[in-house]
DNA sequence: AATGCAATATACTCATGAGTATATAAACTG
DNA sequence: CAGTTTATATACTCATGAGTATATTGCATT
């Protein structure tokens, strides 16, 4: 993209070049981001200073306000991160081949998946209290289109035939609700990968608990 | 269980009894714990202040010590109303008659009932983060008898053949993530009662999702 | 070399809110 | 009535933690 001159340096070259600036940059932001969500999972949002989120990486507190300005901002832009790749969850889904019903479980599954995550844990576990208006407006936008793509994909479903005729919007907060809450409780080390989790918690929402005859 | 010589008062008398004094302050106990539980849930615990707390109640927050201890000691308290309200309707549930199938929906309906009511909302919002590790443990022996009491219908109703067989472990994270959710986006204002929310979520979740042809 | 901007630290300010010491009034007990 | 307990208020203390003013170093651009 960039027509500026700079001659192929070898990487061990102590003069970093802009592209390289910038690209460290993002990288101690997002070191940041990281550290943040892992301490906002683990203690709560109010329950962590930044204090402590920065010397957990080896800095002080104003290099915080540096790269991401107020605690919210950082809060928001873990969120975002989170947010964004259930978005992508549901771009993928679009694009797959099959019914209806198959790209909803396939969605479901990288959503489960998702929230188990760290950003997504986020997400999940900061609720509208803890933001401002606008903050909360801005992830309303980008939550909208989620549960937009989750709707499409039942509706889709039922009219195909594969999905079983029921209220779109609650079955949709039924499945939402029941793939968020992992998020609550899961924790890294612990028992199944969350793709396992990920796949037995879709199987019982697609069959349901009802034996059949 | 008193033998005391109390005469059968006019209830206009401007005495009390020792009885009538214990339920007043009962009576004031509890007006401080829904006040509490509404704003906890409305703003989050530790944006809610002791002092709006009784502010809202008419008091000032020394009563709130006087009544239920520290901040903490609060929160333990709603939750605590929520989970025996759960421990009734599995003890309510596991009374019917029927097939452990349909004890389990029973058991599923009020469960989610109770999380959208105000104690019950205590319960699913407030993260572990939030409390002391001595809290942390009481409120586990609480919640204890009631995953356990979810296990326990699924697993006769596996036995039985009403109930799709998987394993219980899973189906109840399922199930109980599911209808815990409402607790968190659940407004007493909006929408349909929860009782209807209750219904058709138990429902979906009983069919699944998948058509049956 | 001079100037400016980027990155980071130290060392503050300031508000909030939990928890408490103490006073007081009413109600109960003997 | 005297003494004690209960219920409640006023008016503190004190820690924490968000956010900021300011200094420092060093690279970058001219």
């Amino acid at each position: 993209m960039s027509a500026s001159v700079q001659p192929d340096l070898q990487s061990t070259s102590p003069f970093r070049t802009a592209e390289q600036r910038e690209a460290d940059r993002a990288a101690k932001r997002n070191a940041l981001l990281l550290a943040a969500a892992r301490m906002f999972n683990a203690r709560g949002f109010h329950a962590t200073s930044l204090d402590d989120v920065a010397a957990s990486v080896g800095v002080t507190k104003p290099t915080i306000y540096h790269y991401l300005g107020n605690k919210e901002q950082v809060l928001i832009e873990c969120m975002t991160i989170g947010l964004i790749q259930l978005q992508e969850a549901a771009a993928a889904a679009r694009a797959e081949p099959g019914t209806a019903m198959e790209r909803l479980c396939s969605f479901l599954r990288r959503y489960a998946e998702v929230n188990m995550a760290e950003f997504g844990q986020c997400v999940i576990r900061t609720g509208d209290e803890l933001l401002s208006p606008e903050g909360l407006e801005k992830l309303r936008s980008l939550k909208r289109p989620i549960d937009a793509a989750m709707r499409s994909f039942i509706v889709e479903g039922i009219e195909e035939g594969s999905i079983v005729s029921a209220d779109p919007k609650m079955l949709a907060f039924t499945l939402a609700g029941a793939l968020n809450w992992p998020g609550r409780w899961y924790r890294p080390d612990a028992g199944s990968p969350p793709s396992e989790i990920a796949t037995a918690m879709v199987d019982i929402l697609m069959q349901g608990f009802a034996a059949r005859r």
